[in-house]
DNA sequence: CAAAAAACATACTAATCAGTATGTTTGCAA
DNA sequence: TTGCAAACATACTGATTAGTATGTTTTTTG
């Protein structure tokens, strides 16, 4: 990687992580220039805006991370709904205090930008997309091999999976992580009833 | 109502919508008072500070409304996981496109503010700990009635259904109203499965 | 090696921010 | 009716905001 793409990416990583902690409109470019010991200048270099920045936060922080940390783990099992369970029981208990009370990234900013500027909502989506339709592939190939009920809509099902996991991780920013162990037990009985 | 506390009441509202649909920290002081046609010196007559308002945006605005709206309608029914499943359907289907675009303003201020502030963390949290407990009541009151399992724990069942609740309103600020339908009949299915 | 472009640095701007200082008006009690 | 506090009004402040103008340095390329 060259020393401008290395600045780039420095940019982004120290970005996320105060825009996880405070939110986007909280984090002003000079709160960033200063974290990171980068100046305007090179910022202004990188990025035509502060939005871009958002933008790029999303495409090449959140979602690489998203993927790495719970999508691909989906598909290692040969069982679907294990992988899925697996992937998502790994992913929350292995969370640090630090991630717990922060909740979940993704979440964090639909919640905060979403219904305030449209390109976050086109790109944010685009996020929940791929994250749900991992999901549904994973569910569908399991109809396939007779392992999922076929008279349930995986698209459905995989909308209210992750529409839990993020209530969860919205929850668990109020009442800590032991809300994750029911979460956890409840999700089982739930993927319990979608098996042939 | 005096005109002292109408005033008051007047910019507690407006400033709620405000802070549902930009959020809390997008919405300045000064816009408060332009959109509420209210000087300077009147609001901070009112307030000491703009978290102060925030605070009672909190306690007078949000958490009546939930009451109300919510969490009064679940005890109209002799059968409480009747009256929890009533309530939460005919909330969530009356939401106009401006609610289901704008979510929940309390799961809005949980995940914008209570890692940033300690005060809005405590004030969110007494929120939800009257939500949860009104649930976690009628299921306790159900299972003395032997409408609900004993082995089940009322609290972590009421934690569930909140979290899923939050979930499902999040996504809805992406994916539209159309996810509401089968987040109930999810719904459906899991309340089933608590009855005695 | 020289020229040109990429990458960065510094100093500024106008707008907006929360909050204050210092008034004036209003309602009500004596 | 007068006095006084509650309720509001106006004009300001210093800090912070996103962004720009105008440089200098570094790297690449012919």
């Amino acid at each position: 990687m060259g020393k401008a793409a290395q600045t780039r990416k420095h940019i982004l990583e120290e970005a996320f992580n105060m825009v996880y902690q405070n939110g986007y409109q909280a984090t002003s470019v000079d709160k960033i220039i200063e974290q990171t010991q980068v100046t305007k200048g090179a910022f202004y270099y990188h990025f035509k805006n502060k939005d871009e920045m958002g933008i790029a936060i999303i495409r090449e922080v959140i979602l690489p991370r998203l993927s790495q940390g719970l999508l691909e783990p989906m598909k290692f099992s040969d069982d679907p709904i294990d992988g899925i369970y697996g992937a998502i029981e790994a992913k929350i208990l292995n969370d640090e205090p630090y991630y717990v009370e922060n909740g979940c990234p993704t979440n964090n900013l639909v919640q905060e930008m979403s219904a305030v500027n449209s390109k976050f909502y086109q790109t944010l989506r685009q996020v929940l997309d791929t994250w749900i339709q991992t999901i549904q592939q994973s569910l569908e190939l399991g109809q396939q091999q007779g392992q999922v009920r076929t008279d349930i809509d995986a698209r459905d099902v995989a909308e209210f999976i992750v529409s839990g996991y993020e209530g969860i991780k919205g929850i668990g920013k109020i009442y800590g992580k032991k809300v994750y162990r029911s979460y956890l037990a409840q999700l089982q009985v739930y993927l319990r009833t979608l098996r042939e």
